[in-house]
DNA sequence: CGCGTGCTTGATCCCAATCAAGACATGTGG
DNA sequence: CCACATGTCTTGATTGGGATCAAGCACGCG
């Protein structure tokens, strides 16, 4: 929607920054190709992956009314990314009429996203969480033209494990029970999902992994 | 700021349904006294609480674009709520030209609370968690004019847990454990906070509750 | 080639869940 | 006013899922 009216591009190669928590945000960014992750940091240094962002995905929207940023983006591969300064934005919409009710869609988007991920870290174990991690990367990238059943993972193992809320070695011992019970075929940091409908069934919760 | 425009005040009694997950969000609601719960509910039948809301707060922002409610909204107490229709507010938008702004900025710090909610599931061990719940609570409640020190809890050991990805029967336990401890004096529902500044230094994990 | 980072695997431990029972408060109908 | 039911809370005993500690492995890169 915005694509016509601004053109800053900006590349980025792996582990840049693109915003940090705590500094005044003036841009949301709009990530044009490549992955990023944003995270939240603790008073004592800790780090909470908040999400892990796909081209077409919109950051920074929660600082919009000249704030500060609440969480920070860090590129997982060579990305690049429109920067559109918030000033902008709010005389853009003046413009266009409708963008200012597009942007408060967005963020309740957001939010009812963000409620998922809050059930997902109170109420799923381990199995489940990484069925759901999957399985929602899966949908994502169909959306986005690509094949649901076959993919790179751009992010660590580590970082999983930190946006699951799970310890490293639990992901590790996860992805390779996954691998044994023939829902997903790995390699390194390429996955293949054979199981589809099986790992839905984990994710929610109807069977478990030993189930299978 | 809402106040003076609009005037449609209800009065729902202890349990009392105000917004389902699902249904339409035609209206935002603005608490004006009393004591609500929000919630989600998974495909499974599980509901993961999501916040505890005092007077003053609004809640249903994130169906603004005539969308659908993500969350379920209930009375915890007798409450005077006061209903806004999305159209009204659309409308007043219009009028007063600040207002979307500030809905907008409302919505962002909706968004970084979920952030900080998201790192407590995640990182934080159950003492932590507590102490949090207290200390937030404690700050809400200076806010509004109450006592900081003082209050009733008008939710029950159950709803804390679930809403702190708890089990019931560690929440009794923790409670008492701070009772132990002298952090805390208890009697059922009304807490009286002792020792502030160590439940802060818990609940950011500069301490541990048995080196108190 | 050698080093470092990321990943895997094994052994052990511990926090919080679960199971179970009882205590206390509040409400309800006789 | 009491007997009883019900929901809420507490406390104890036991279990178990995932964390932690500790090596070793595999790949990529200078």
């Amino acid at each position: 929607m915005l694509d016509a009216s601004i053109s800053k591009y900006k590349t980025l190669y792996k582990a840049d920054a693109i915003f940090h928590q705590g500094t005044e945000s003036s841009c949301i960014y709009a990530i044009r190709s490549g992955a990023v992750r944003t995270y939240t940091t603790a008073k004592n240094g800790d780090q909470q992956t908040l999400g892990f962002h796909l081209p077409g995905d919109i950051l920074g929207l929660n600082g919009l009314d000249n704030k500060i940023h609440s969480c920070s983006g860090v590129t997982l591969a060579t990305s690049t990314i429109c920067e559109i300064p918030i000033k902008t934005l709010h005389m853009l919409c003046i413009k266009m009429p409708g963008l200012q009710r597009q942007l408060l869609r967005v963020l309740g988007e957001e939010i009812s996203k963000d409620y998922t991920m809050l059930l997902m870290l109170a109420r799923c174990n381990a199995d489940q969480k990484l069925a759901i991690f999957f399985t929602n990367l899966s949908e994502r990238f169909g959306k986005r033209g690509f094949s649901t059943r076959e993919f790179e993972l751009t992010m660590t193992r580590s970082e999983i494990a930190n946006y699951l809320g799970l310890a490293d070695e639990t992901i590790s011992r996860l992805i390779a029970r996954f691998k044994d019970k023939k829902l997903i075929q790995v390699q390194r940091k390429s996955i293949k999902i054979i199981a589809k409908q099986r790992m839905i069934e984990i994710a929610e919760g109807e069977c478990t992994l030993d189930e299978v």
